[in-house]
DNA sequence: ATATAGTGTGTATTTTTTACACTAAGTAAT
DNA sequence: ATTACTTAGTGTAAAAAATACACACTATAT
């Protein structure tokens, strides 16, 4: 940071903490920062909001540029603003979240030039992260961890058929810890959003599960409710 | 608004939903304009952030100047943003909330000027609001069922010592519909942060109800907990 | 045929939630 | 002092939900 930067009189940001899920571990999508402050540095993406956006367009539009993803479910949770979290400036940001399922044709596209590149990182191991990044993203982390106690918002990180292991396999990831699988089943079969396809998984070298999908109808009715894990 | 108003290139504000308990009725503050754009409404009181103040200690301050009140459990809950939610320009706004209990020392002191008024108004019979702000209360409503359901902040409306049928009838509000009397006994002696004093309630023309407070110790344990009503 | 790895299922126990009604205690009016 | 009034305070039974727990089945690979 060797060279004059200009400065930052006060602006309002968007960051978003992209969780993925590719059937194994739970990642998110970094990017390894081409310009400075926090040049080679790995960050969440973001951007500034323009000025005829709406906040949610504006999430939405910044994830598009950088992942080429469009419809997802996006949520802000929090806003930052510390007067020194920008070393330019003062630089308020609001961070969204979104669940998504990677793999498929769900692959990250190019993304804008101040980014050397983007990666799905396993949230298991981060590397040091740019700006307050990090604040960021343990927030963005215990919010769905909350979130998912209560919304179903697991399905987001699953493909659209899966099976009832890997939706326990999220619920375990994202609580960070076990679940008793007679009791899992029981619980979110309660539920009555899964329905049972005549599918079974394929490619797997033991006996094949039963794939699943949600129903959406019903789904979105018990979106608006409680539930409890 | 027939005079030209300067033009606000981009501004961050905060905007406070203080609800208040009465012991009896639930009520937001709200303060009636002295000035365009929306002179002589009703608005939550808010105020732009300062370019060296985090969003806390802003909300804090904001808070202090409107209403003398200082020390208040506050919290950001929303960013609201759309780009014409303001006449003057683009505003965007953070909403916080704070619950606090009303009468004795905690009366209401003047404010700053932009304002004829402030007072304290039933929820139950809201006038009409300026700017968005009947959308940012209702979201802030939504927000603490929500979450008064999972976090223990009931107790922030109520004076330190009450009784249980005061603290009942602040759950009924909020939540909006009626408990049992005996469950909720039940349920919320066995949270283990009610302390039982010697003391009964003065003033009251029928049996004087025993008078409690809550265990600060325990109840710093139980926040970071997950309960559920 | 056999080894392997994950699928899929039931029951008994404990805990939590719900529904429900009367007596006790203090005040006010006569 | 009796009575009327108003809210305080209490327990139990039934239903529902959460938990703990183990083994046979099935597809594949060798």
């Amino acid at each position: 940071m060797e060279q004059i930067l200009p400065h930052l009189d006060s602006v309002f940001s968007i960051d978003c903490v992209l969780f993925g899920f590719d059937g194994k571990e739970l990642k998110i999508l970094l990017i390894e920062r081409n310009e400075e402050p926090f040049k080679d540095w790995w960050a969440l993406p973001g951007n500034i909001v323009g000025p005829d956006e709406s906040l949610d367009q504006s999430a939405s539009r910044i994830l598009y540029e950088l992942t080429g993803l469009r419809g997802i479910y996006m949520e802000q949770y929090y806003a930052f603003g510390d007067p020194n979290r920008h070393p330019q400036g003062r630089v308020i940001t609001l961070a969204y979240y979104a669940l998504i399922r990677l793999g498929g044709d769900k692959e990250l596209r190019p993304i804008s030039t101040y980014a050397k590149r983007a990666n799905w990182l396993p949230i298991t191991d981060l590397p040091k992260l740019a700006f307050d990044h990090q604040k960021i993203y343990d927030k963005g982390l215990e919010k769905i961890k909350r979130r998912i106690k209560h919304q179903p918002i697991a399905f987001e990180l699953l493909p659209e058929k899966f099976t009832l292991t890997q939706l326990q396999h999220v619920y375990e990831l994202v609580l960070g810890k076990k679940l008793d699988k007679r009791n899992f089943r029981k619980k979110i079969i309660s539920f009555g959003v899964l329905k049972e396809l005549d599918e079974k998984q394929k490619g797997v070298s033991y006996r094949a599960a039963t794939l699943y999908r949600f129903d959406k109808r019903k789904y979105a009715k018990l979106f608006g409710k409680e539930i409890s894990f």
